[in-house]
RNA sequence: UGUCCGAUGGUGUAAUGGCAGCACAGGAGAUUUUGGUUCUCUUAGUCUAGGUUCGAAUCCUGGUCGGACAACCA
């Protein structure tokens, strides 16, 4: 396949048996070898189904899944919907439509917590009767009250010694609806001076009377978290059940409610790793939904948010998230990974996959003054100099074009290889002119037209084509160019860390003012047929992506990130 | 104040008692019809004090710093 010597070395000793493992595919490895679970791997992606997943999510996707996949195991999909207050049929269908998205199937396994209601309610009956649960009447003040604080031991409920015939009668009356919500709970018989405060007796049920989008009024009683998943899990066949760190605390809880029920050789297990955080972003589920309600964004998809489906609509691929999660690993401590990481991720999908494209945001206007007036000459220009399958397409030229205004100056600075008068430059695919004069506005002073010549002969394949010239520009042509609407997008906050607030701010306070920045551009005439099946390079400024606000005839672009810009970076520098 | 968890360049992540490596970011250069891409070189690290050991990022003890935990949320 590759007959390159050096280069399958190299790959050899890539594939290597040794190469190092990560905590979590350790603990699996460790596993398999031991023969536990019968050495089979089975994860599962529990989200909520009370909002949008987010690129924090995509890494316990890709972790979820890809641990699946490298093991030969299969990962469920179970919406963890055990509070019908919070949740919503809405968010199932982004999700599951976010996770297709990212590349990876669940295939026949959707699961729901609610699915297990039945199974979870026997098991909650078993618990009374061996003792181990018992109904609480008293308000949520008073428990919480009596939970003592994390230096304190708790107290023991005055109901906490209810016959097991009493207690069954009352949470028999708890599900048939006899009471209103909040009148009493179901509590797990543990320890009310545990150091770990979610061992003081955590409720399992709660009355809520609320239609569930699964269940509907099938239960007026609903499981907690810890009640469930643990549960849900173990019916599942799960057997690495990986979540995040806070829930670390939880494990002695997930760990005292499999042993209640287990009767096999069979147990799923929790492991914990570290959530990711990324500069200049907020993950907080709150706190997105704040951008959205208030309005500073302008819905859960704006380009701006780190939500799947914002970045899907900024322009960003699937590899590139998966590529973004592949490396930043996995581990047990907190983290903060740069977005410049996330960005180089995806400008290194992008120069491979992107079409290329000619388009001026900033247009100033130049003339040829050798070149004829009614003439038009289609060159021929890459589609894709990464990838020659991607082919040609032929660009209009003429004798009056539009440039980038950053690409002319009167008084250049050193290094400045673009157009000021006197000096020459290549018109990308196209000739060499040589700039003669310029004419100013005389009200502002600003230039209005470039006045040049080209060189008939230094078209590519002419006789002076392959003369050394420094500078290469892009263009359109004038009477060829299509409009379109450009979004430039810029990250949300001025902040790295946004949830680092100052005394009496909040992080709304580091909103970057110039988030977004809406122009409209000259465009080369190809883009009339852009599509969002395609990503774009728009030569020289950035990568693009087409949004759904288009219009037939008016194309809205939105910048997905911009190429790496060495030449702002040297002058700001020289400054 | 209690319990649990964690600590390796600026940021991530390897090294599983034996040469501290890789990636991003930063810097310098080469190539280039994108100041892009690619390539080369480079700056920079084991929280601290002791102990065990021929040998410690790794094991032990103390400290320091950071995180999690007191919803009828997940």
């Amino acid at each position: 396949m590759n007959d390159n010597n050096e280069n399958s070395i190299r790959e050899d000793s890539f594939n290597e048996p040794s190469a190092s493992l990560n905590f979590l595919e350790e603990i699996i490895e460790e596993d398999i070898k031991n023969g536990k679970n019968g050495g089979r791997v089975h994860t599962r992606f529990p989200p909520e189904p009370n909002g949008y997943l987010h690129i924090g999510h995509a890494k316990s996707i890709c972790l979820n899944f890809g641990l699946a996949q490298k093991y030969n195991g299969l990962t469920n999909l179970r919406f963890d919907d055990t509070n019908p207050t919070k949740e919503d049929e809405e968010y199932v269908d982004a999700i599951k439509e976010d996770i297709k998205w990212l590349g990876f199937s669940w295939d026949d396994r959707e699961y729901y917590a609610s699915d297990y209601f039945d199974q979870l309610y026997q098991w909650a009956e078993k618990l009374i009767l061996d003792g181990k649960a018992y109904v609480d009447d008293q308000s949520a003040e008073e428990i919480s009250r009596q939970r003592g604080t994390i230096t304190t031991p708790g107290i023991e409920s005055p109901y906490r010694n209810r016959s097991v015939e009493e207690n069954l009668g009352l949470f028999r009356r708890m599900r048939a609806g006899e009471f209103p919500d909040g009148y009493c709970v179901l509590r797990a018989k543990i320890n009310m001076s545990h150091p770990n405060m979610l061992m003081r007796d955590p409720i399992m049920y709660r009355i809520i009377h609320t239609a569930h989008h699964r269940t509907g009024d099938k239960w007026c009683i609903y499981p907690m978290y810890d009640y469930a998943h643990g549960q849900s899990d173990y019916i599942e066949g799960i057997t690495h059940s990986i979540c995040t760190l806070e829930f670390e605390i939880h494990r002695p809880l997930y760990d005292w409610f499999l042993d209640q029920i287990v009767t096999t050789e069979y147990r799923p297990k929790q492991i914990e790793f570290a959530r990711l955080n990324l500069t200049y972003t907020i993950m907080s589920k709150r706190k997105l939904l704040q951008l959205v309600k208030d309005g500073y964004v302008k819905g859960w998809d704006d380009p701006r948010m780190p939500t799947i489906c914002g970045l899907r609509r900024r322009g960003y691929t699937p590899t590139s998230i998966r590529n973004f999660a592949e490396k930043i690993g996995v581990a047990r401590r907190d983290n903060v990974i740069d977005v410049s990481l996330l960005e180089f991720s995806l400008r290194e999908d992008l120069n491979k996959i992107a079409q290329r494209r000619l388009a001026v945001l900033n247009p100033l206007q130049l003339i040829i003054e050798n070149f004829p007036e009614d003439k038009t000459e289609f060159l021929p220009a890459a589609n894709n100099p990464e990838d020659t399958k991607a082919g040609i397409r032929k660009i209009p030229f003429s004798r009056q074009l539009w440039i980038e205004r950053d690409d002319f100056m009167i008084n250049p600075p050193k290094k400045y290889y673009r157009l000021y008068p006197g000096s020459e430059v290549r018109l990308k695919y196209g000739y060499i002119i040589k700039c003669h004069r310029y004419e100013t506005d005389p009200q502002t002073g600003e230039v209005k037209t470039i006045y040049c010549t080209y060189d008939p002969e230094s078209k590519t394949g002419g006789a002076t084509a392959n003369r050394k010239i420094k500078g290469t520009i892009h263009w359109v042509s004038k009477k060829h160019a299509i409009q379109a609407e450009i979004r430039l997008y810029d990250r949300l906050f001025i902040k790295p860390d946004p949830e680092d607030v100052a005394e009496g701010e909040s992080f709304i306070n580091y909103l970057n003012p110039n988030s977004l920045k809406i122009i409209n551009a000259w465009c080369e005439p190809a883009l009339m047929e852009a599509t969002p099946a395609e990503h774009y390079q728009f030569e020289r400024i950035g990568y693009f992506y087409l949004d759904p606000d288009s219009r037939p005839g008016y194309p809205v672009f939105n910048r997905t990130v911009s190429l790496k810009d060495s030449w702002s970076k040297m002058s700001q520098n020289e400054e």
